[in-house]
DNA sequence: AGCACGCCGACT
DNA sequence: GTCGGCGTGCTC
């Protein structure tokens, strides 16, 4: 008796086994440690066999792993479609939809089911809209996929919630995923006490095992609802009825490591293949997402304009810092945000202040040379961090202590230059000395403990301002926070990728739907050197539409998505020469294979990548623009035949690429 | 991805 | 005449 075992490594066949004489049951889909070359090795056995079909002797497992099955002749598909869609191994795309975790001897008692009774508060006539065509097209038995397009504090929770009562009730589970970043106390509680009992919260601080127990009880129909970040796409429900996306837009979606999948395509294809409902939600769509709602009838478009507790949207004041009038105290702030400040803070209400740059200062530089501290792994400048007295690459970590002088002329002394929320968070002390203010970022969170802390105490009226990064800007619900300023509104305007507008435009918009949330009014000062950009002036009346209008035009003028499909191709190696080289043979490559497809497909850039060195590594790219995806077939199969990258250097390949740095 | 096998330059 | 550089290719 043998056994057919796929590996974690980019191998694209199955290695065959013997099996131990003692199991007598099956091993398909359970994980067992294998030989390689005389170590032992994680796999999962995929098929048994009696024959052997090639001339070799097979080796004797060395161990079983799991019990039970963790997976079976589903997650072989979808993994093989992974596999062929984003270009990786069965394998990897295998491992990657797996837990890690192991089965512990002791068994977790199973929650039992409880219902909690019926507010809730009501429906207004949107939701209720919305949620009625969501549960008729539930109730048919084909998939059905909407976009709920509402405002920030249109209740689009409540609206996916509702449908998910619905599906449980028919004897079926929803999965719902969120960007890590929404993962939030907050949220957990909210699903934790709406379906007690029901419910799986995959959030990061669970173990491995922790995650392995949740997934068998899921596999065995005993969770109904799964609440996760990007990997609980995978979660392994017998009858899957719902999957909701919530905040669809988010990049955190798209895996940065193989096989580079993003879950809202991964949820496309299960709603698709179990005939569930899927539900695609935000204030800001993705372009790509809004395209096809508007055009397509695959997906419904649902739009929620209204704010569920019936409080308008707040007004938004753009301040073009080329002109106003600066506080004398800290010149980053103009003397309008301010006063609104002040007077926020003698209503006794909040605020929020968003910067997204973290640390004191985001580059130093010498006053008699000029030259500025570089990291030495990446071609970056690196953040000056006051707390710690340190500079630091915020790409690699790498850290070093500075000192007053230059230690390359030996003249000029460093100065900290540029402003980060450490910067900020020091001049608010000193122009608002009777503020509480609270700094959040990953180092500030670190030193409290937790977010939850940090949450509770703004929620109870023991924090003033708050002042963040991204962290802050979204999902965040506290009825007090009457003004939201953004210091730096230009900080992503200008980076060289073309959803730059886009995602401007996307996260003031959702930092200023902070604003207002409550019963009282709210309002929002920007502070930007670009107040006619576009991003801006749509952002400024809430006005998505308008921004979809004027962003689709230039996606079709220049071919992005979503007119094209991208494929993005990244050499990485410690020899920029050999790299380089690398780089141009794949294009060669990729020229022969598709020069008789003319204007189907467009060759962008084979240049060195945005972040030109990252962690030691030189970074060439090329970008592919093509109609269809399929039209690079042949070019793939060619690369994967006949090319071999050089010694130290190694090849991704991004489909759908989402980070163009 | 690792890791072994294998073929050309500087040492005891 | 041997040690070891890393290019090439396989992993049951």
């Amino acid at each position: 008796m043998y056994v057919e075992i796929v590996f974690n490594i980019p191998l694209n066949k199955t290695l065959t086994y013997k099996k131990p004489d003692e199991i007598t049951d099956s091993l398909v889909g359970c994980r067992v440690i294998a030989p390689i070359r005389g170590r032992g090795v994680k796999g999962v056995v995929v098929t048994e066999t009696d024959t052997l079909n090639g001339n070799y002797t097979p080796l004797l497992i060395q161990k079983r792993i799991d019990l039970e099955p963790i997976c079976g002749e589903y997650e072989f598909k979808l993994a093989s479609w992974i596999s062929e869609y984003y270009h990786t191994s069965f394998g990897e795309a295998l491992f990657a939809s797996l837990p890690a975790g192991n089965p512990s001897k002791k068994d977790k008692k199973v929650n039992p089911i409880k219902i909690k009774q019926q507010p809730y508060f009501t429906l207004n006539d949107e939701q209720e809209d919305a949620l009625n065509k969501i549960i008729s097209g539930i109730d048919k038995k084909e998939s059905n996929t909407f976009l709920i397009h509402g405002v920030t504090g249109s209740g689009k929770t409540e609206v996916y919630m509702r449908a998910i009562k619905h599906v449980i009730s028919i004897g079926k589970e929803a999965i719902v995923i969120l960007p890590e970043i929404s993962l939030t106390p907050q949220t957990i509680k909210r699903f934790a006490e709406r379906f007690e009992g029901r419910v799986a919260v995959l959030h990061s601080k669970l173990s491995p095992n922790q995650k392995y127990r949740y997934w068998q009880m899921i596999r065995k129909g005993e969770i109904q609802i799964i609440v996760g970040a990007r990997s609980a796409i995978f979660s392994p429900t017998p009858n899957l009825g719902i999957i909701v996306v919530d905040e669809e837009h988010e990049t955190s979606y798209k895996s940065s490591e193989t096989p580079r999948y993003n879950a809202r395509q991964i949820a496309f294809y299960r709603a698709e293949r179990e005939s569930a409902t899927l539900i695609l939600g935000s204030a800001t769509p993705s372009v790509e997402t809004y395209f096809h709602a508007k055009n397509n009838t695959k997906i419904k478009l649902l739009s929620l304009n209204k704010r569920a507790s019936n409080i308008n949207m707040p007004d938004v004041n753009i301040i073009d810092m080329k002109t106003a009038k600066r506080s004398n105290i800290f010149s980053m702030m103009s003397e309008d945000l301010v006063l609104a400040i002040n007077s926020t803070l003698d209503k006794k209400e909040q605020v929020i202040l968003l910067l997204n740059r973290k640390g004191y200062s985001n580059y130093v530089s010498c006053s008699h040379c000029n030259r500025v501290l570089e990291c030495p792994h990446c071609s970056v400048s690196l953040t000056y961090h006051k707390s710690r007295d340190i500079v630091m690459c915020h790409y690699c970590g790498y850290t070093q202590h500075t000192d007053e002088k230059c230690d390359e002329c030996n003249i000029g002394v460093l100065k900290k230059l540029g402003v980060g929320t450490e910067r900020v968070e020091e001049n608010l002390k000193l122009i608002f000395p009777n503020a509480n203010i609270y700094r959040v970022d990953q180092e500030s969170v670190k030193a409290v403990g937790s977010y939850e802390t940090i949450f509770d105490d703004f929620k109870n009226q023991k924090i003033d301002i708050l002042i963040g990064t991204q962290m802050i800007a979204k999902g965040l619900d506290f009825p007090n926070v009457t003004l939201v300023g953004v210091l730096l509104a230009d900080t992503a305007l200008h980076i060289p990728d073309f959803r730059s507008a886009e995602r401007t435009f996307s996260l003031l918009t959702q930092v200023a739907g902070r604003s207002g949330r409550g019963d009282k009014k709210g309002a929002v000062y920007i502070q930007t050197y670009s107040p006619t950009h576009y991003a801006l002036e749509y952002a400024k009346n809430h006005d998505y539409k308008a921004f979809y209008d004027e962003e689709i035009i230039k996606r079709r003028e220049n071919l992005y998505p979503p007119f094209s499909r991208l494929v993005r191709i990244v050499v990485r190696g410690i020899d920029e020469k050999i790299v380089e080289s690398d780089t141009y043979k794949i294009l060669d490559i990729l020229e022969v294979h598709t020069m008789h497809l003319g204007e189907s497909i467009e060759i962008v850039g084979t240049a060195p990548c945005v972040m030109s060195k990252l962690k030691k590594y030189y970074r060439w790219n090329i970008l592919i623009k093509t109609k269809n995806q399929s039209l690079l077939k042949e070019f793939f199969t060619e690369l994967r035949t006949s090319f071999a990258a050089q010694k130290g250097n190694y090849v991704e390949i991004d489909i759908d690429p989402i980070n163009m740095t």
